[in-house]
DNA sequence: CAGGGTCGGGAAAACGTTTTTTCTACTTGG
DNA sequence: CCAAGTAGAAAAAACGTTTTCCCGACCCTG
């Protein structure tokens, strides 16, 4: 009884038709395996027709490289990793998209890293990420004061920071937080507001610095003064409800003719309270948020006007930066402050048009 | 001028430490490299002292395997692919999440794979999943009754389907959405409300279906009739806003004392409206959501209690699954509804503990 | 017609592992 | 004291590519 008898009686779960090499493909071809693999990566010399019978040969067959065996020997993966503790998936979830987007185009792919605050779990990722040679690493954060629990010092690799802490000697890309809030709060001056306040996040972040710093600057540069002081919460709708329910209060000589929140929860909170209380958004008050997060954005009644990150294209353009770095090609190091991008809606009072 | 006076004078970018492989750990250990190999993985035999040596000298070498040569030998990448057409990320972060960190614990890594419903991204990422010879798939999508654009047959690969619609041949995970809706009903009963409304998303999405399924079967139990029938807009806070505002114009003894809702958006509108109008929650009427989106349940005023799907459990199970399969052992064919978890805060009017 | 150049293509090394096979030397039983 | 067995370790094949070198045939040129 021979080997093929036998796979007659046995029940062989699969005969599982063996994934078609270049070996295959040459055979077929009638050429060598060199002269396979030159024709298929449109290398060295050949009669165009003996390279198009090996492409339709290969086509036929249905052969598909086998990516390790070439990363074993070319040294380059095509894979990079995307290390994010942001498993909440705010801030990371669009960059992801970008990246993978981005990348994908370019026959790139991408390492998913959830890392969850925990620096064992980090520890793991980033060998793993060693031993599947991925040719590059970005590191996404939630915010720009903070970063992964991550020992990216000695990496054999490039590393380029998104949206997370960075040193001067880091590549790093984040939002401009400075210049996002300048040009809400000059859009709110040029539809004639003039007492603009300012509600905001916790002191720790860094972004609520930097935001408060375009609210200021933005008035200066129309002599307006600023109305009280930042007013910092967390960045939860419930302190913008309580914000609003003592605006309501104040008597209306007091009051703000416009309001720039640190992100849209707050903001959402706050119209809330005033149109609960029967103030008017935008015709008494209007309110701008930030983060353009659509789900909040686009619900509240009125449509909140927002600042927009632009995640989705810094993920892209980190992961062009990556991608150069790991070509060969020098970028210089530093933090790189993307523009944002004011989104019009209907609570700051602009006109619809 | 040899080569290493040329290293002085040329400014070489980096000496590109060049990654210590088992060669060197072997050659240090004065072994060969066989034996190196069985040493690390607690493979044949040899004695303990030789093995703890090439232990230590890989060690203190700072040795890291490539994935990629043992996956070229052992046919096993230890790497899975994640598909999904959800770029939102409401469902497929959580999902992602779940997957990423059970996987990490087995040394598998995940390809992120956003399709975004383009039939030719999805072709491409699929064949980049192919190259880089991903031991399986998960395809994730938004909701059970689509599919991502995808030609899943024959694809060499064993493939597991979460929360996307899939083929009775299919091994695929879901929520289980008239189990879950029966709970949030059934619990809203035992607290004592008897004229319990429905209303939820549009008729083409299959958890609809389900949902009502679910308020009917739990009111049957109870002997109850339903309070009108499901009422159907789209999942949106405006829509649950309309609602709440047309049952405002009711005479209040036309009123339910209850509403499921079919999602937290559109518990939220409806809980907006009615609170604009006087009508407390949960004292007049109790609401109950889906979805438990966090972001939304916990800002409601009140906290809105709602059905939790569990996403990131089914992820978590979904690629046990698949490891499963991979692993050889045979996985039943079929869709497997998970249990939700109805999370009580306060809108559903049940007494604080 | 000799010498060099180009053109088409093949042989073989290399990438870093795992695994099977082989080899050597030592132990042990009779 | 010899055959047989065994423990420990090395050799070599294999995985699927890319790439460098090489070889023979043909075409010019002088």
């Amino acid at each position: 009884m021979d080997a093929e008898d036998l796979a007659d009686l046995i029940d062989v779960p699969e005969p599982i038709a063996a994934r078609v090499t270049i070996r295959d493909v040459a055979r077929e071809a009638g050429v060598s395996i060199s002269t396979a693999s030159k024709a298929l990566n449109d290398q060295g010399r050949m009669t165009p027709e003996t390279r198009d019978r090996i492409r339709t040969v290969a086509q036929t067959l249905g052969f598909t490289p086998n990516a390790m065996a070439r990363a074993l020997v070319s040294q380059r993966s095509f894979t990079i990793g995307l290390l994010t503790n942001d498993t909440y998936g705010r801030f990371t979830l669009p960059v992801a998209a970008g990246l993978a987007g981005a990348m994908v185009d370019r026959g790139v792919s991408v390492f998913l890293c959830a890392l969850e605050d925990d620096p064992e779990r980090a520890r793991i990722n980033l060998r793993a990420m060693q031993e599947k040679c991925v040719d590059g690493l970005i590191v996404a954060g939630k915010r720009i004061d903070r970063r992964p629990p991550l020992d990216l010092a000695r990496l054999p690799m490039p590393v380029v920071h998104v949206n997370s802490a960075a040193a001067e000697s880091d590549i790093a890309f984040v939002p401009d937080d400075f210049g996002g809030a300048k040009a809400a709060v000059a859009h709110l001056i040029a539809l004639g507001r003039r007492r603009i306040a300012h509600v905001t996040g916790p002191d720790s972040f860094a972004a609520v610095a930097l935001r408060a710093e375009g609210w200021r600057d933005a008035l200066g540069e129309a002599d307006l003064p600023c109305f009280g002081v930042a007013e910092r919460g967390d960045w939860s709708e419930a302190f913008g409800f309580a914000v609003g329910c003592r605006l309501i209060m104040a008597p209306s000589a007091d009051r703000p003719d416009a309001v720039f929140c640190g992100n849209d929860q707050i903001a959402r909170g706050l119209i809330d309270a005033l149109t609960l209380h029967g103030i008017r958004v935008p015709d008494d008050l209007a309110v701008v948020g930030y983060d353009n997060w659509e789900i909040f954005a686009a619900a509240t009644r009125p449509p909140l006007t927002s600042v927009d990150m632009a995640l989705t294209e810094l993920g892209r353009i980190a992961g062009a930066a990556l991608l150069d770095l790991v070509g060969g090609t020098r970028v210089e190091p530093g933090i790189r402050r993307m523009p944002c991008r004011l989104v019009v809606r209907q609570s700051c009072g602009a006109p619809a048009n």
